[in-house]
DNA sequence: GTTAGGG
DNA sequence: CCCTAAC
């Protein structure tokens, strides 16, 4: 028999089964972080075998271009003797150089392997004269190839494979470095991807603000939505910088994506290619994600509408990766799996990895010089990076906006949540932000001065942030801790993971082509997109799972405050609705062949442990007033005996 | 503010 | 997860 006090202790006779006792909510859901870390798809190696194959068809093949590359023909002809050259340089990489570095003079083959890193305005550039730029930027070419019209392609290729490598290397920064990163970049190192096109100016302009989705990594549709606040960002930044009119006449004159062209660049020579199709498939994801974000980003947008900061960023977007277990596993980075790096002295330890910088395009004569071509880098990277930006933390996708709050409190040092940090700029306001960068738009015709596009003022917003593993605590790393910690009393030392990728996620918004078309600077258009954000799809683990079963056995299934307060209490994403819905999905997951589940299983134990109260408290009524509730008439039945 | 359900 | 009617 079950007694009522029983109830109330802990659960069921019949559930016996894996019952947690009565550990501390927090310990219980520490470990359920993901062990799929052994299975993971290394970003990086799959990175590398689509660059190699792309690599490899770009130089036996011109055929495989596709529409983007036709657009370039047609280019080519019409220009007089500047052959056009889109050229996409490799993601810059901001990083800190002490080493006297080359000059403008270096001889750069065009559409080649081209790296930029930007590097503290110590040298004497004698062309960058630009004040906007406060970096400047070198050029170093590591390959040879000699443009041609389908130098695009190769460029891409090796583009992407410099976007993955770029990860690999480990670089700490100082948070307050970047807030001026274009002043002083005590280590930043960052990409941005540029695409170089001749246009009859003598000056290279930025050709055009599209993005491209960058990475071939699984947790691309971070870097995508990273690079769609970028677009916006930089379109935000040069409304407002009288500098960089110029520039941003030509970008904002063409907005659209060219993830989709590209996308399909890639698939027919790589169908073949299992990593290549994951990839698609995630590119293709991401957007399907970022169609939906857009639907619904609005109606909660209206919630932080008076906040200063883009507070539609706190909550990132992973739904693509709900669908795709595997992918999530390498996106969601962790934090702290290991306890041994916590130190004693209450200390995080934070090392970021990189800051990136959204790919860019540029269009450059051919005659151009190597310096006007840096000085075009520099400008759109200035554009980018020099205004005022603020660093925000992210964890497990949410933007924690409490700058009080300590880390022990946001859980940082306790849960395995993935820890991010964004660039975010100073939003105007919130009404201002509205979606643009509409995928699906034509390729941009160089030859047509596109009509002035609706300026988005949109929340720019950068995806920065990787931990590493780095045991070692750098001046930088500890400024990094102090800022985020500002207020705290006390700061946990933590350390993340090598292989842990910590990264902030973006969400993004996009113009239908209708509206990029028709709205200008109004806020009509972001009327719609402005009310609220869909929060973070952050599907529940195991532990939680238990959590919640656990807590509903005790207190059946119409008290759900209770349940929060009981079993997540501390968990501010899960709200008492949540847990609701959460239930009935779990309801449903147990009525059906496993076969038909997805996501992260639950065990079925705990499926049948749902099944049973669910009956039970179906059956018994025992709702609010549970506690003067006479014994249930029927119990839960065995389920693990 | 909570619940309960549909979307 | 969102939205909301109905407490």
């Amino acid at each position: 028999m079950v007694s009522k006090r029983r109830l109330y202790n802990g659960g069921f006779d019949g559930f016996l089964a894996p019952v947690v006792p009565k550990a501390p909510r927090s310990s219980r859901r520490i470990s359920h972080k993901k062990s799929s870390a052994a299975s993971e798809i290394c970003p990086f190696e799959l990175l590398a075998a689509v660059a190699g194959k792309l690599l490899q068809e770009s130089e036996s093949s011109v055929s495989s271009t596709g529409p983007e590359r036709k657009e370039q023909i047609t280019v080519h002809e019409e220009g007089v003797k500047q052959e056009p050259l889109e050229v996409k340089i490799n993601p810059l990489r901001l990083e800190y150089l002490d080493q006297g570095c080359c000059g403008e003079n270096e001889f750069v083959p065009v559409p080649s392997n081209l790296e930029f890193k930007l590097e503290p305005a110590v040298k004497d550039l004698p062309q960058s004269d630009n004040d906007s730029a406060l970096e400047h930027t070198s050029i170093i070419s590591t390959s040879d190839f000699s443009k041609e019209v389908n130098a695009n392609v190769k460029l891409e290729t090796s583009n992407d494979l410099c976007d993955g490598m770029m990860d690999t290397k480990e670089t700490k920064i100082q948070t307050n470095a970047v807030e001026k990163l274009s002043e002083d970049f005590t280590a930043v190192k960052s990409c941005v991807n540029h695409r170089v096109l001749s246009s009859s100016c003598n000056n290279a302009h930025l050709h055009r603000n599209n993005v491209k989705i960058g990475g071939i990594r699984d947790d691309d549709e971070n870097y995508f939505s990273f690079n769609q606040h970028i677009a916006k960002m930089r379109a935000l930044r040069w409304q407002s910088r009288p500098g960089c009119r110029r520039i941003r006449k030509l970008l904002t004159t063409t907005r659209h994506w060219k993830s989709a062209p590209k996308l399909k660049n890639y698939e027919p020579s790589n169908a073949t290619n299992r990593g290549v199709k994951a990839f698609d498939q995630d590119r293709k994801n991401v957007y399907m994600r970022e169609r939906c974000q857009e639907a619904t980003d609005a109606k909660r947008r209206k919630l932080f509408h008076h906040n200063s900061k883009p507070d539609y960023v706190q909550e990132t977007s992973s739904e693509s990766i709900s669908n795709t277990p595997k992918a999530k596993s390498v996106t969601s980075s962790v934090i702290n799996h290991k306890s041994p790096f916590q130190s004693k002295d209450g200390h995080v330890k934070f090392s970021i990895k990189s800051f990136k910088v959204p790919e860019l395009y540029i269009e450059i004569p051919e005659t151009s010089t190597i310096g006007s071509l840096k000085r075009t880098v520099v400008e759109a990277v200035t554009a980018i990076l020099g205004g005022e930006l603020h660093v925000g933390v992210l964890l497990q996708g949410e933007k924690i906006n409490d700058d009080n709050t300590t880390l022990q409190q946001t859980g940082v040092s306790l849960n395995s949540d993935t820890l991010g940090f964004i660039l975010e700029p100073n939003l105007p306001e919130a009404s201002q932000i509205e979606q643009f960068e509409p995928p699906s738009l034509p390729p941009f015709d160089n030859h047509e001065p596109p009509p002035p596009p609706p300026i988005s003022p949109a929340s720019p917003i950068m995806d920065v942030g990787f931990l590493n593993s780095s045991v070692d605590v750098d001046p930088p790393v500890v400024t990094c801790l102090e800022n985020i910690t500002e207020n705290n009393q006390e700061s946990k030392q933590v350390s993340i993971e090598e292989a842990v990728d910590i990264k902030a996620i973006v969400p993004i918004r996009q113009l239908n082509p209708e509206t990029l078309a028709m709205v200008p600077l109004n806020h009509k258009v972001s009327k719609k997109t402005e009310l609220s954000q869909r929060r973070t799809r952050r599907p529940f683990s195991v532990s939680e799972v238990e959590a919640l079963v656990e807590a509903v056995e005790t207190l059946g299934t119409g008290r759900w405050r209770d349940v929060k307060i009981r079993a997540f209490d501390d968990a501010n994403h899960r709200t008492y609705v949540d847990l609701k819905d959460k239930w009935k999905t779990l309801v449903h997951t147990a009525s059906i062949s496993p076969q038909q589940r997805r996501g992260e299983p639950v065990p079925q134990a705990l499926l049948d442990r749902v099944l049973a109260a669910h009956s039970f408290w179906t059956q018994n009524q025992l709702k609010p007033h549970g506690k003067h509730q006479t014994e249930p008439i029927q119990t839960l039945p065995a389920v693990r005996v």
